[in-house]
DNA sequence: GTCTATACTACGATAGAC
DNA sequence: GTCTATCGTAGTATAGAC
């Protein structure tokens, strides 16, 4: 907290006037993060009609908002506290709204039969908020990985000759 | 410290004849997770043969390590210290040695021409690393979801008529 | 709306007795 | 090898002046 306060000008216990406890600041950065997500998601898909076109760049623009230069992103798929259920189930709470949007999209596609489309939801959405683990900027751009991680989803990577 | 010293019937004090810092203690409880992936992954391998079944059974035996009862597992794929560069590329430096063996698992696949074997790791890693936030008991086993993520992996999702 | 000052608790770590 | 006792620092939060 005075680290926090300290960058915008502040001693810590001046911030008790704007948040009631640091619980309060993180729930009020995490809904800020959320709202970027969103922004940036719907944007890239304003115009967009084909299902898999929808969902690859719904996944680049995921990525470009995580991996950017935004301060609110980050916190949004960071490990959730362990010893604050009530607070805990607050932010999940923000997530899903978010992650319904992904459902959706999803929802849209024509899947195989025999897929579950809540595991290829969870599977495109541990390889994109795992990426902050990995990547380096250089190779690729997120926007590129985005659209490769959805490619790979829906092609499969097995070789038929 | 205080917390884990007391679990094993310590006072905080005491532990610092066994481990010489904090971090030190750390580094040890993730070397050990580490070995335990290990184990199980290389005792689920023994036998296989096909290049699809081995990196199946790998999953399997990666996530019944990650979701099930052992105490060093988790920590192996939680979230690196962002304050403490030499630390985190200690744990970094112990999860590479591990994931090799996913590396070459992965390259001993025929996959399709267009595909980057480091990204298809990439994303069944960030797949199975992701469970713990999402997983609860009951719906499926652990071994059935790491075989379901291999199984979208290869054959990929789209709807071929 | 921010300050000063401070309360109370918790933290990692050490010294020296046993 | 574990204890007692303690050091110094930092944490969240509050009260009241300005």
């Amino acid at each position: 907290m005075r680290d926090i306060a300290g960058d915008v000008g502040m001693l810590a216990g001046s911030m008790y006037y704007h948040f009631s406890s640091k619980e309060e600041l993180l729930v009020a950065v995490h809904a800020e993060g959320v709202r970027h997500f969103e922004r940036a998601v719907e944007h890239a898909l304003a115009g967009q009609e084909d299902p898999w076109q929808r969902l690859q760049a719904a996944a680049s623009a995921h990525l470009e908002t995580l991996l950017g230069e935004g301060d609110y992103t980050q916190v949004v798929i960071a490990e959730l506290p362990r010893d604050n259920p009530p607070l805990r189930a607050r932010l999940i709470q923000l997530r899903d709204a978010y992650e319904a949007l992904f459902r959706r999209l999803i929802g849209a596609l024509d899947l195989a039969p025999e897929c579950d489309a809540g595991l290829v939801r969870l599977m495109l959405f541990g390889a994109l908020n795992t990426s902050p683990t990995w990547y380096r900027p250089g190779r690729h751009t997120p926007a590129e990985l985005g659209a490769a991680f959805v490619r790979l989803l829906k092609q499969g990577v097995d070789h038929h000759p």
